[in-house]
DNA sequence: TTGACTCAACATCCTTTGCTACAA
DNA sequence: TTGTAGGTTTCCATGTTGAGTCA
């Protein structure tokens, strides 16, 4: 007979199963609470008697039926419930959040659902109720109710996870994606619930970590492409790459700091081919004052490559041409240019430098129609609600697959009648026209 | 309760077309 | 002649957020 139980967010047993270590100090074998489905599944299929004390879950509300699920979300649904584990990989504006509930009805277990910002947290909250007809816990944002349902952030689940991490059957990660990052990924190793359910647009990350998601999460089980939901349930749209090129005065600089650059990287042997050779330029710039010198023309001259005077031209086209009815959202990769759009066509700005009020009721009179046009830097990526748009131009922003997926996103929502364009600034002969190539790779579109 | 502030964590950051020494 | 490896790190700057602290 094996002995399994929890404490603080670690599994020990008596008996060796995969996934745990020998202590020799306690002498008894200790893992991780995430491999809690693994050791009991060992158990089980090795016929290893246990006495199982791991899981004290907090009582589970009763809660109204969810229906109405689009046929391609009761797909998702029943693929994750096979196995009860794995990644669920949607559009924006595709209704994770009816998958997640769904999911909770049907597994009928104590739940946590986590999310990476305070916005997201009251909107689930929202939907919990509204949708299930229970209030669920709140944690998170000075907030501290546990219920049998309960949404909490990522930075909460952190400092929280010693302490729930055995109340909950199943936990739902909304935005999946921030979960492979260094301290999110400890909070979860360390909750013992057997049923995971992530949810994202986009599971790829950057720097690779993605790879955790099968360990942390479990695999993608189900994955649709906007090419597959377009016309149907997300608006008709069509994307528009407009090349714009640069004015002379910037023309020189550009190549100026571009040359200044490559003279150090030529004297170093460096060939900027990976990110981790740019990292060696990051790592020689905070050693060397000529290194420093380099990282910093580097950067100069990607903002002159991105920020273009010519794009801004080519906006005033734009906005001139738009019809009666059509909203427009403006991005840029920084908040100078956001505040020099901003300044020049009389439009509001949102950055993560407006306070809280002033970007509600911004957002409210847009959702309103009292204004047709705003700019934004990057706030309005993900986690906020976004009254809906018809026209997004893409001034600026990073070579990533997310980000453009994202802003995309924004434009998506269903509306009678108009179809949406993404349009994207791209500044030839520059490195910005690399990171327009590097963010559409893949991308279905 | 709120507001202003600070701090820590997270994310992005690259693609060339071009080197150079050495081993097979 | 042709093909391939070559040296490998806690962080230049900026944007963004949540939590904690203190008045």
């Amino acid at each position: 007979m094996a002995n399994l139980r929890y404490s603080k967010g670690l599994l020990i047993s008596d008996t060796y199963a995969p996934n745990l270590k020998w202590n020799e100090r306690g002498k008894i074998y200790i893992g991780y609470g995430k491999d809690y489905f693994d050791v009991m599944r060992y158990f089980n299929d090795s016929e290893i008697e246990v006495k199982d004390t791991v899981l004290d879950l907090l009582p589970f509300p009763q809660v109204k039926e969810i229906d109405n699920l689009r046929d391609y979300q009761r797909d998702a649904v029943e693929k994750w419930y096979a196995s009860k584990r794995g990644v669920v990989v949607l559009p924006t504006g595709a209704g994770k959040t009816l998958i997640g509930l769904k999911a909770i009805e049907k597994c009928r277990v104590a739940s946590i659902v986590v999310v990476p910002t305070v916005d997201l947290l009251y909107q689930w909250a929202k939907s919990v109720e509204e949708k299930m007809g229970v209030k669920p816990g709140i944690v998170g944002n000075g907030e501290n109710q546990v219920r049998g349902i309960t949404v909490i952030t990522y930075d909460s689940l952190y400092t929280k996870a010693e302490e729930l991490g055995n109340k909950f059957g199943l936990m739902v990660f909304d935005e999946v994606h921030h979960l492979p990052s260094e301290g999110y990924s400890q909070a979860a190793m360390l909750f013992a619930s057997p049923y995971r359910l992530g949810l994202t647009a986009t599971p790829e990350r950057e720097d690779g970590r993605h790879r955790l998601l099968p360990s942390l999460v479990g695999p993608v089980v189900f994955r649709l492409t906007v090419d597959k939901l377009k016309g149907k349930y997300v608006s008709d749209f069509e994307v528009k790459r407009i090349y714009v090129e640069l004015k002379e005065d910037e023309e020189e600089r550009y190549a100026e700091l571009r040359g200044k650059m490559s003279l150090y990287l030529k004297r170093k042997k460096l060939r900027l081919s990976s990110l981790k050779e740019f990292k060696r330029l990051v790592f020689l710039a905070s050693r060397e004052k000529e290194g420093r010198e380099a990282l910093l023309a580097w950067q100069e001259a990607l903002r002159i490559a991105v920020n273009s005077r010519s794009k801004i031209d080519k906006l005033r086209e734009i906005l001139g041409q738009t019809e009666d009815g059509d909203k427009v959202i403006v991005f840029t990769r920084d908040t100078f240019m956001a505040y020099d759009i901003s300044k020049e066509f009389l439009i509001p700005a949102v950055t993560y430098k407006t306070p809280k009020e002033e970007r509600e009721e911004i957002l409210r009179k847009f959702k309103d129609g009292e204004y047709k046009v705003i700019v934004t830097s990057s706030v309005l990526d993900e986690g906020v609600d976004v009254p809906d748009a018809n026209v997004a131009v893409l001034m600026a922003g990073y070579g990533t697959r997310r980000q453009f997926l994202q802003r995309l996103g924004r434009v998506l929502r269903k509306k009678e009648g108009k179809n949406a364009v993404l349009i994207e600034l791209v500044t030839k002969n520059t490195s910005d026209h690399g990171l327009s190539s590097r963010r559409r790779k893949n991308v279905p579109v």
